[in-house]
DNA sequence: GGGCGTTTTTGATCCAGATCATGGAGAGAT
DNA sequence: ATCTCTCCATGATCTGGATCAAAAACGCCC
């Protein structure tokens, strides 16, 4: 099972401070603002936020935390894809999860993660010291109230995961995935096409509770029925009805 | 599929006051206070939460509230054990939970409800009108924070049946689901050898990804094995252990 | 371009758990 | 005490997706 093994810790750590103007460095004129927790705050109060912000980066395949780690530091993903995943001990994972754009992650606020998140594309992140971060949602009262709105939608999407990974068959939890992931790739980009799978066809089985070769025959047979087509690092959904009856069994 | 067709919608509401002394009339007096979202509150604050809570009860069986219903009200549980539960256009469920006294029923504070809740005993609750639960939750700022500990709390369990569901094989959820259920009854009763199991086969299955045979036939070899007993509504754990062996791996 | 590790595809076979089928055990109701 | 209804147990059989086993298709580095 080497094949999904989490990339591996870094010496020290993968983050680098984000520079060359890759990143906004001021959040007014960050791209992600307003799909992220960020924009609880006022531009008056955001300040604040910049005061406890720092800007880092990640290359492709590095992990920024592991599962069990004292979390140090929550984040706001600006720009990448993470994956964010629970072990078992026998080598048996679950991809809890995708974190794009806009994402929080650490929304728990605990003490230590309770998964690990590694990088599928270089990542730009915003970094927060998590106590000064919750200090500030605490004197800041849209903060905290937009925090517990980014959790309890994770928490209706979890809830929603449950039943594919309890109840649906194979063919409909790809369907499902690929409906889910157009729809959070569309809020970011405007409806396209085209879209883009960061992820491998290990991730996606991991994060269906499948096999690779499940996932692997499943898009197959769609490619040769034409609802999807084949493209450089991602696809193409052709027949979005097919896929829509799939999932509605 | 007629076994755990949702309990049928009462003719107005199945719901009805609390009286009889059976209910702490006053938060003072609650015995799931502190383990409950009220915890939040300083008894010179509580006042206000009790000005919008009327308690209410519910008889076994019966529906609280459908999936996409509008949410009108939210609900502290104080007695009793409630399903809670999403279902497939063609009668596939999947049970996300089962809320038992101190939780709280409507984090997501959404306008409409995203699963359907049943009794499975009879149970007792604090409802709260949800705008106006909102609106304090907003002034009284410990009330928030608290709400956001909980939904935290609950994605941090969602994710963890999510591994239970996507990677574990039929034997290790059965043998999770009683620890945790163990868990969580223990918080409230203190341990306790014998554990009420209010919830039926099916129910268990549907909450696992399984059938109510596979559930059935695994309870059963336990109980061969000496590592449960068969008692009335519930069972015995006689070799914990052996649980958590099959849990762990 | 050619070698090499990694990921994906595709085929053959297997098996854990689903499905089908039946009997039994309680709990009410009359 | 018998009927009915619901839930649970257990045996027999089936099957969707897992597992096993090669190839093929990628990068990617020299």
């Amino acid at each position: 099972m080497e094949a999904h093994l989490p990339a591996q810790a870094a010496p020290i750590s993968n983050l680098s401070p984000c520079g060359g103007g890759q990143c906004a460095s001021v959040c007014a004129e960050c791209r992600v603002r307003l799909y992220a927790v960020c924009a609880a705050l006022a531009s008056d109060e955001i300040h604040e936020l910049e005061r406890i912000t720092q800007h880092v980066s990640l290359p492709a395949k590095a992990a920024l935390f592991h599962a069990g780690d004292e979390a140090q530091s929550v984040y706001t993903v600006t720009s990448g894809t993470l994956r964010l995943q629970r072990d078992l001990a026998d080598g048996r994972r679950q991809v809890i999860g995708f974190a794009i754009p806009g994402d929080f992650i650490g929304l728990a606020m605990d003490e230590h993660f309770g998964f690990s998140a590694d990088s599928l594309t270089p990542v730009n992140l915003c970094r927060f010291d998590r106590q000064a971060f919750a200090r500030l949602a605490h004197e800041r009262h849209g903060l905290l109230g937009r925090l517990h709105d980014f959790a309890s939608h994770e928490l209706g999407l979890a809830q929603e995961h449950m039943v594919v990974l309890g109840r649906r068959r194979a063919e409909e939890r790809v369907a499902a995935f690929l409906l889910r992931w157009r729809e959070r790739m569309a809020r970011l980009t405007g409806a396209s096409a085209t879209l883009a799978l960061p992820m491998g066809r290990q991730d996606i089985a991991d994060h269906l509770g499948l096999t690779i070769e499940t996932v692997s025959r499943t898009l197959a047979r769609w490619m040769r029925e034409k609802v999807i087509l084949d493209v450089p690092d991602g696809i193409r959904i052709l027949d979005q009805d097919r896929l829509e009856e799939t999932v509605a069994g």
